[in-house]
DNA sequence: AACGTTGAAATAGTTC
DNA sequence: GAACTATTTCAACGTT
């Protein structure tokens, strides 16, 4: 085992490699949080400039979904087209 | 009322105030889901490189607890399981 | 420990409570189950019928949607009124 | 054309009978829904009795796991641990 | 048939 | 501690 342990390898893995993966992970879970906290201290400041936090959610939710809608046309668009029977621009057409 | 509007004034808000925060809030957003997408990469290429994308998340997941809590948790499961005629995972470890 | 075994106290628990309340959500947890294979089964159905799932699917999601907007549009409502400047009910107005 | 809007047949298909899929579906996912309710209330009584729902959770878990799936999960948890350097958590087993 | 993609369900965290 | 929101997890689906 202790051969293993000296070339970094444990159980038939690199631990060096994992290693890496799992700190590169962290590190951005880390960032992510760090933002996350920014977002929290913007509702505050909204919030202690007498904007309801709550309707301004509901304001993000509104404006997030209407750009969602326009992506999701696009899907709508490729499922009327096969009810319909048309052609599809992604599959070969025989010569 | 008016005058209100033509300063960005509206109900004794300005809106002007109010899309800040909320733009703000959208360009952060953005860039949590941006790092998201780059934590979903390190999965793929870890996977892609034989590891378990499922046992790194419980490593991640244990990293994350304190120490204790995760000792606490473990004794509780075995509390649990011995009340319930659970068989152990018992793991033998080599020497 | 004998004792607790005997009792039916293991580890400060009562195990019959616990493996109660543990088996009937298990029991639940399979009835939802099998709706999931009916739901499967009704699609697959559809299918063989010339139906296209995922025309359904977009449907049922429609429909779905249609229903919550039903029970936000209050909320909503209030919300395009604030956002538009109209009287808001709830904020004082100064004099 | 309008014999078949009639017949409530519309491009080839029956409306009713799509009708009936949809509603068909609705009626079970609205079942599922209700399970759930009833899970969460089974629960919120588990917990005002002391146990813990997140422990619950565990055992649910793992009783769902076959259990050499069980085994092999915590073994190479176990290696990915010893890789990274992780303390492991080990229980003493009174006798 | 395995793979990635996607959408729903569960879980955890936060606020009131 | 109850409700709500956000994140994470899990399962189904089509695709290669």
């Amino acid at each position: 085992m202790s051969n293993e342990v000296l070339k970094g390898q444990v159980g038939g893995i690199s631990a060096d490699q994992l290693r890496s993966y799992i700190e590169r992970i962290e590190k951005l879970e880390e960032e992510k949080h760090e933002i996350s906290e920014f977002v929290k201290d913007i509702f505050l400041e909204a919030k202690s400039s007498g904007y309801d936090p709550k309707i301004m959610r509901l304001i993000l939710k509104q404006r997030k979904m209407d750009q969602d809608d326009i992506q999701e046309q696009e899907v709508m668009l490729d499922v009327y087209r096969r009810a319909l029977g048309m052609e599809l621009p992604d599959i070969e057409e025989a010569a």
